[in-house]
DNA sequence: CGTCTCGTTGAGAGTTTTCAATGTAAGTGG
DNA sequence: CCACTTACATTGAAAACTCTCAACGAGACG
């Protein structure tokens, strides 16, 4: 279970062996079955949750009940109302998993006492959120920018084999579209080939 | 200028008197005019840019022309093609100067030195970073759940002091609206008053 | 077999954009 | 100081895009 959390965090940071052996301690393993939730709105989201195995979707509902993706992730990705988790304010997002999954938990206090017991752990997620914020800059402009059918075929073409996974309502929602939408554009690509 | 600077790293970490002393040599001072530019679309983006004085924005052209914000910056944020200095790659944005403007730069040698040599600031990005996650999955959100109404009064809400400083073809810029659509909400809001 | 989830399709409604015209204030050079 | 240009905001009408609502079909699962 840790293999995947140390083979992406080898991707940022060389750990040495005394680091592996003291990371574990922090994490708390955890299963959750399809449509589980990890983090209910209004609840506070007390963990970060690094997913190991599986796909989890985070989301927040308006108040005509819609869902709205705030993120998709799967093996290798953190999910959490960063929001809640850092300024201590009540979720806004609900977390539920899309497939069986399972995921590393790390509790607020064992992540400040990481990042200060493990120094390079601090510049671990430095870089993490340098990477996220990247990525949220792209999906920013193309929400802004993009008409649907840009934005679809930008989806597809960055995330193809979640295209696969995940039903396509849910890849609507995260573009801010109506599964309606994306079935025309589909039908639309489709004529053009 | 400097002192805008240790302010704004004072909200987010406690700083030594050493700490003050050795920041400032890794920093290089610059002032431009308003329309005058700081990176080019198509150059490489090698330094972070702190803006102690005025409005930066920074934005992409799609192949229409058209710009699109990717950011406002005033005093005491950041403004960069993060994408490129990270990466290092071309930029695809542009970053231009609203008013006149006075910032701090800061070079990607100096940048990862900086992270080692005064490793207080290695917490600072990281708290940054954070934070700035936090703020653009905000906005991520408004973009795909709101409409334009919902999303202009957002912004003035939270911005209100911007919004009185830039015209409002940037306001429209950044929420991915024109600046006609803007027009008429505010119609619409004053009616409704 | 019945139920549930998901995808497709059509028609009409709603929102936002586009294009074009006009007004206004500010900035510039003679 | 005035004339001229430029930047910005407003308004209207038509077009484009996306959504909503409703119906139907297909596949998975118990």
């Amino acid at each position: 279970m840790f293999d995947i959390l140390f083979k992406h965090l080898q991707k940022k940071v060389e750990l040495t062996a005394r680091d592996r052996e003291h990371i574990p301690a922090f994490f708390e393993p955890k299963k959750i079955r399809r449509r589980q939730f990890l983090l209910n709105e209004g609840d506070y989201c007390r963990k970060l949750n690094f997913v190991s195995k599986g796909i989890i979707k985070s989301y927040a509902l308006d108040e005509k009940g819609q869902e709205h993706i705030s993120l998709l992730a799967w093996e290798g990705w953190w999910a959490s109302d960063f929001s809640s988790f850092i300024c201590e304010e009540k979720a806004k997002l609900s977390i539920e998993a899309i497939e069986d999954s399972e995921l590393l938990l790390i509790s607020k206090i064992n992540y400040e006492k990481l990042l200060i017991e493990v120094p390079i752990m601090e510049r671990y997620f430095r870089i993490l959120y340098q990477n996220s914020l990247v990525t949220k800059d792209r999906r920013l402009l193309s929400s802004n920018a993009y008409n649907a059918e840009e934005k679809y075929i930008e989806f597809i073409e960055m995330y193809p084999s979640i295209a696969q996974r995940v039903p396509q309502t849910l890849i609507a929602s995260y573009l801010g579209l109506t599964p309606e939408t994306i079935s025309r554009i589909k039908k639309n690509i489709n004529r053009e080939d």
